[in-house]
DNA sequence: TTCCAGGTTTCCT
DNA sequence: AGGAAACATGGA
């Protein structure tokens, strides 16, 4: 699988990070924009994750037995900030380093996108779509059994819908921490959800009864060890972690690809069943109807390594 | 009421 | 292996 990766995993978090008195700036890449970012995550309707005010970045971040509420924001240039709210709170050592290395995954920092944008650059699909949207990455859900809840959640449902249920399932089960009277909340471990039965998520207004039992299920397999992100990027490629994730009641194609995409980061993954991204196809070509399997295939012949960039992308059309 | 939504399972050649 | 049918549920 490394040698897929577009990022250099000879370096360490420290490599990217440099003290600011009690807070942290973490570097980002040249091709970063921290507005194109926070523009995309302000397009999210009814998040419970994080919070977006005055052009920063709020959300709890837990590491290990620990969590934190931090503010990101742009510093400049070369640099976000990360800021720990929290005014007595003292920040052990590996909270600080789990924190940034927990923003420079979110961000997916580590991606070198001038090829990507060098190929872009002559695709009739995306050479709009990476003029538009300049810096923009591929900001993902660090988190395995986050990543596979929301992939369960927005099955077969309005977007809109999906973030209702996010949200019942995290103020139900997750842990709030509370700054300035506001909560922020930690996603649910799978270790809380793993003890629970679909009455008791069905009585926290998860409606969806066979999505319950999902989520039940995947959050005991990764109590138990049989599904972990280690396991995943052992895989030798895209099609053999998807055979991992697929054997699982409730993870088929789609979602397998989408928690590969957005959780282990494999530049290969492609939720080629998305309805969303069959709908940004059809926007940019300006068709009449969405397009087929067939045609998406053609269509990313050429994005070898990039699909899930190029899919990214093109979902932020859509909003 | 009908149709659609960031699909998956089951059952069928 | 690949394809059609069944399935579930809220919102427009």
């Amino acid at each position: 699988m490394q040698h897929e990766l577009h990022t250099d995993s000879n370096l360490s978090i420290s490599d990217f990070t440099k003290d600011h008195g009690q807070d942290l700036l973490i570097h980002v890449p040249e091709e970063f924009s921290f507005t194109e970012n926070y523009s995309h995550l302000s397009t999210a309707t009814n998040e419970s994750l994080y919070t977006l005010r005055n052009g920063m970045i709020y959300k709890a971040i837990a590491v290990g037995q620990e969590a934190t509420i931090v503010e990101i924001s742009d510093y400049d240039e070369h640099y976000m900030l990360i800021r720990f709210v929290e005014e007595d709170q003292s920040i052990s050592p590996a909270l600080r380093t789990g924190v940034a290395q927990y923003v420079y995954d979110w961000f997916d920092l580590g991606t070198d996108l001038a090829p990507f944008y060098k190929m872009a650059a002559q695709d009739p699909l995306l050479q709009q779509a990476v003029v538009s949207f300049y810096g923009l990455r591929n900001m993902g859900i660090p988190d395995l059994y986050e990543a596979i809840c929301w992939g369960i959640l927005g099955q077969q449902i309005n977007l809109g819908f999906a973030y209702t249920l996010k949200r019942r399932f995290v103020e139900h089960f997750g842990q709030a921490l509370i700054y300035n009277g506001e909560s922020y909340w930690l996603f649910p471990t799978a270790e809380t959800i793993a003890t629970l039965t679909v009455d008791e998520l069905a009585a926290a207004g998860m409606t969806t009864v066979k999505k319950c039992e999902y989520l039940i299920d995947t959050a005991q397999l990764i109590v138990n060890g049989t599904l972990s992100k280690d396991e995943l990027l052992q895989a030798t490629d895209v099609k053999q972690a998807e055979k991992l994730l697929v054997k699982i009641r409730g993870i088929g194609p789609w979602t397998a690809h989408y928690v590969l995409m957005r959780c282990l980061r494999m530049p290969s993954a492609f939720p080629i069943d998305d309805v969303g991204l069959h709908n940004s196809i059809k926007h940019v070509l300006k068709m009449d109807a969405k397009p087929t399997k067939a045609h998406i295939l053609e269509l990313s012949a050429g994005w070898s390594l990039w699909e899930s960039y190029a899919t990214f992308y093109l979902w932020r059309f859509l909003y």
